[in-house]
DNA sequence: CAGTTCGGCCC
DNA sequence: GGGCCGAACTG
């Protein structure tokens, strides 16, 4: 393109936006977020000015597809800013990647998200999170990480015992993804009424929002099935259990 | 075997 | 639509 005739003179702090449908004043700031602390995976000690910062990624072998093959472009590492230390003001936060990427209030603030698109698969384009602690450790969930909170053990997966060998299967082979067949479902009450818990203790947390939390032998009850529960109750005490026809 | 990513259910 | 978790595949 040629050159303007006038280049801008000076650019204000703020630039005046053209947008006339702009009711919450959503200029465009400068980078509300980057100072709050949104970086991209750099370690603070990382001073090492030989390694490019492009990531050490293994070219994929084409005709060969894998499903580890066509991983995500970058892992997005967004810092948990400490707390308002960093501005007094803090501008209200433009839905962007910085809104996905606050901290929820459950998540401690020394963790990090990590936020990761989905580039292949039928789920492409979908954004998973992913939630770093101090020490480096993963979680894929709120669940694990609460789990990690209070038990201090992580949750292994995939215990893989492999107790039953079917010959039945070609072995060697490749297995099949996950096309069809996988999950189950439908599962009317999960609620065990024979074999129900001896004595459940709840505890509420009332930061930042009223939680309740059911412990059985001090091992902590999911969500779910304190929804299963709740369904369970519900169904008993349900006062008209007419399923006959009436008449 | 551990790590990583995708599929897909559940909410 | 997002979260969550199992499963699958790779290194």
């Amino acid at each position: 393109m040629s050159e303007n005739s006038s280049p801008p003179p000076v650019t204000p702090p703020y630039p005046t936006p053209v947008d006339p449908n702009n009711d919450t004043g959503d200029a465009i700031l400068p980078d509300p977020l980057l100072e709050s602390g949104s970086f991209i995976d750099a370690d603070q000690n990382e001073a090492e000015p030989e390694t490019p910062p492009n990531q050490q990624r293994q070219p994929i072998p084409e005709g060969e597809q894998g499903s580890g093959s066509g991983i995500a472009s970058e892992p997005i590492s967004v810092a948990a800013p400490a707390d308002g230390s960093a501005g007094p003001t803090r501008p209200p936060m433009k839905r962007n990647l910085e809104e996905m990427a606050k901290r929820p209030d459950w998540l401690p603030e020394n963790w990090t998200i990590d936020l990761r698109v989905r580039s292949s698969g039928a789920t492409a384009g979908s954004i998973d999170r992913y939630y770093r602690d101090p020490s480096g450790k993963k979680f894929r969930s709120k669940n694990e990480v609460m789990h990690y909170l209070e038990t201090g053990n992580k949750l292994k997966r995939k215990p893989n015992s492999d107790a039953e060998a079917t010959p039945s299967e070609s072995p060697g082979s490749k297995k099949q993804k996950k096309s069809s067949s996988k999950r189950k479902k439908s599962e009317a009450l999960k609620f065990d009424f024979l074999n129900p818990p001896a004595a459940v203790s709840w505890t509420c947390t009332n930061a930042p929002q009223e939680t309740w939390t059911a412990r059985v032998d001090n091992k902590r009850v999911p969500e779910s099935r304190q929804r299963e529960w709740a369904a369970a109750f519900q169904h008993v005490t349900e006062p008209k259990g007419n399923e006959g026809t009436s008449n």
